[in-house]
DNA sequence: CACCATGTTCCTTG
DNA sequence: CCAAGGAACATGGT
């Protein structure tokens, strides 16, 4: 499920949830999602911590946990990783098939699970300071956005996904800035005309602030009884709902004419292993 | 069976 | 040393 906006919806959503609740119990049922941290250290710390705080950097959840009988704050570091979810649900809902780690708040469970775990939970934090500025934040500039182009050869969509040029941005969303702003897939970073460096800039936080509001106004039900998927479903696979492949202008819509109804149709190729999608009339270059 | 999937990291190659 | 490309990670859907 996880972009930055998708990231952003969550962590507004689960902040009020869990802010000053105490964990009361720790179950690590795959271990590898807690890296580098073991589970006796991760036990340690969180058994009798307090949530003080709960905000987002790029894709990463950053969770202020205050330990037992301590005053000082620390941070847990959650990704999703590309099918991770988290939720609070009561002590009586069925866990899932694959809760990789489950917190016990008084009478009700915080879940993290994630079907092919590649997503962390973990008490490392080095990761945050490899990222780059945050796209929505005023540190995010157009100078620096086009300087940082500059240095490489790499094709732009295949660029947008370097989280050190700009933290948060995926692979759904870099095909549907990329479409917004009208440039080529294929450009590589550093020919891009200021212009487009500009329009491209503008895209990015259009594309991510618009997901984010459309995300916002969904009744997000992640108690893990019944269809807890509202927001998340990706694609357009038949149980994504209609308001979901709506939104994405271009991706997974190959073969498909252009929402601008420029004449062209959509088409997919590959770039570094990953599908992108584009309209090849509006993205010539 | 084949291919595809929202992400990151590590290894190899040039 | 750096950039680029690919594999690996693990599971499920079509």
């Amino acid at each position: 499920m996880p972009e930055l906006p998708e990231v952003e919806v969550l962590v507004r959503h689960l902040a009020p949830l869990i802010q000053g609740r105490k964990i009361h119990q720790v179950e690590v049922r795959r271990a590898k999602v807690l890296a580098p941290t073991d589970v006796e250290e991760f036990s340690r710390v969180l058994l009798g911590a307090t949530f003080t705080s709960l905000t987002r950097r790029g894709k990463y959840l950053l969770f202020g946990i205050r330990p037992a009988r301590q005053r000082v704050t620390r941070i847990l570091l959650g990704h999703l990783g590309m099918t991770g979810r988290m939720y609070v649900q009561s002590l009586r809902a069925p866990l899932p098939r694959h809760a990789a780690v489950i917190l016990k708040l008084g009478r009700e469970n915080f879940i993290f699970e994630d079907t092919r775990y590649f997503g962390r939970l973990t008490l490392e934090t080095a990761a945050i300071d490899r990222l780059g500025p945050e796209p929505l934040g005023c540190e995010f500039t157009v100078a620096g956005f086009s300087a940082a182009l500059k240095r490489s050869a790499q094709p732009i969509k295949v660029k947008l996904l370097d989280q050190q040029l700009v933290a948060g941005v995926g692979n759904i969303y870099a095909s549907e800035a990329l479409f917004r702003a009208g440039i080529s897939p294929r450009t590589a970073a550093r020919r891009l005309k200021p212009a487009q460096v500009a329009r491209l800039w503008h895209s990015i936080r259009e594309t991510l602030n618009e997901a984010i509001a459309c995300g916002s106004t969904i009744p997000l039900n992640f108690d893990g009884e019944g269809k807890r998927d509202g927001l998340f479903y990706f694609g357009r696979s038949s149980k994504a709902p209609a308001h979901y492949g709506e939104r994405l202008q271009v991706y997974d819509r190959q073969g498909e004419p252009c929402v601008k109804k420029c004449g062209g149709t959509i088409k997919r190729l590959v770039q570094a292993a990953r599908s992108t999608y584009f309209c090849s009339h509006c993205q010539s270059a």
